[in-house]
DNA sequence: AACAGACCATAATGGTATTACGGTCAATTT
DNA sequence: AAATTGACCGTAATACCATTATGGTCTGTT
């Protein structure tokens, strides 16, 4: 296998099991079985190297969200689905949930950057999806950067704040019918 | 004045200039101008002191927001006009201010705990007033608790995280008109 | 030409001596 | 006697500094 990508990997694995801060270039070199110099002949530093990890993550998941999504389905049904694929991403891949540890106990700036990235790209592909479906007759005309933002932060509220202060959480189905309720609603012709 | 309220007084004005952590019992003490013992007479410690005026807080808290509702302006109006009372209130308190900076910063746990604490009044406060209008058959029956999460987690983020990652904060129309679109219009009878 | 690892300046860490703090209580004032 | 005070106590936070660890470089090696 070609060196960038050993180094990647190696790479992956060690923020992943150590975080952003706990990971030493080091530590790195020796996982990829590489001299630290070749590290930074393909990655001027560790903060790019860690970049193009997580904008590969990024990619996967889109593709996780994209593959969710059924040709035949309502845009509400599928714009659940995907925005519930993208938090049980959030909530299941292993180096995600190492970088929003992290973000809340070390603070480590380059970390807070990066999933401040990942939230600008979500919120890009969800007002994607929705220009479509104004496009396509589906939405009425919408300021679709506003709707995105407001119905990310919803779900985000819905999944992941609420069990913070209540005892259980809420189950997908009171999810679903709350946002059909009232937020979907609004947005269908 | 009575010795409480001069300590009250003392300590609010120190908790606001220094936050929770950086006030000592010392310091209120001596700006209530009252031995350090007497506080103990009142308050069982440092803890107490801080909730009683927190307490005290939210009521001018919900004094403001109930004094801006209009006795014949719709619901969605007296809604929108209380929650931005409510916001404005959090941007303009100082000890409000202060305690939100605490938080962040140095994660004191009794500050979050209060944090907590007055984010669970305020939606009791907004589902109070959502099950009034049921009653009044202003709204569609629905689930209070949640639709009053929904509503003040939504302009949370369009009031106070929007502005985190864009440059220009959202006008008070620009929010106006998304909520009524969306969330205000699906309650409506 | 690609790679390695000793090397350097600086930042992070750990250990510890010192200080500051919340809370108590015997002495004092009212 | 009831209320008030501030010196006092044990512990937790802080400041300090010596030591180590780390990101990044660069010359020698393959």
């Amino acid at each position: 296998m070609d060196r960038r990508e050993e180094i990647m990997l190696a790479a992956e694995k060690s923020f992943t099991m150590f975080g952003y801060k706990a990971t030493t270039m080091d530590q790195v070199a020796k996982i990829a079985n590489v001299g630290k110099g070749t590290i930074y002949t393909f990655f001027s530093n560790k903060e790019e190297l860690f970049h193009s990890i997580v904008w590969k993550m990024i990619g996967e998941m889109k593709d996780v969200s994209e593959r969710t999504a059924t040709e035949g389905a309502s845009f509400q049904e599928n714009a659940h689905a995907r925005i519930m694929q993208l938090l049980k991403f959030r909530e299941t891949h292993q180096l995600f949930i190492k970088l929003i540890e992290e973000e809340q106990e070390l603070r480590t700036p380059a970390v807070g950057d990066v999933l401040t990235s990942i939230e600008k790209e979500i919120l890009k592909f969800i007002a994607g999806k929705i220009e479509r479906g104004v496009a396509k007759g589906e939405l009425k005309p919408c300021n679709s950067e506003l709707i995105a933002y407001l119905l990310f932060k919803s779900y985000l509220a819905l999944v992941i704040d609420w069990s913070k202060t209540h005892d259980e959480q809420l189950t997908e189905e009171q999810i679903t019918n709350v946002l059909n309720d009232t937020i979907f609603s609004s947005l269908l012709v």
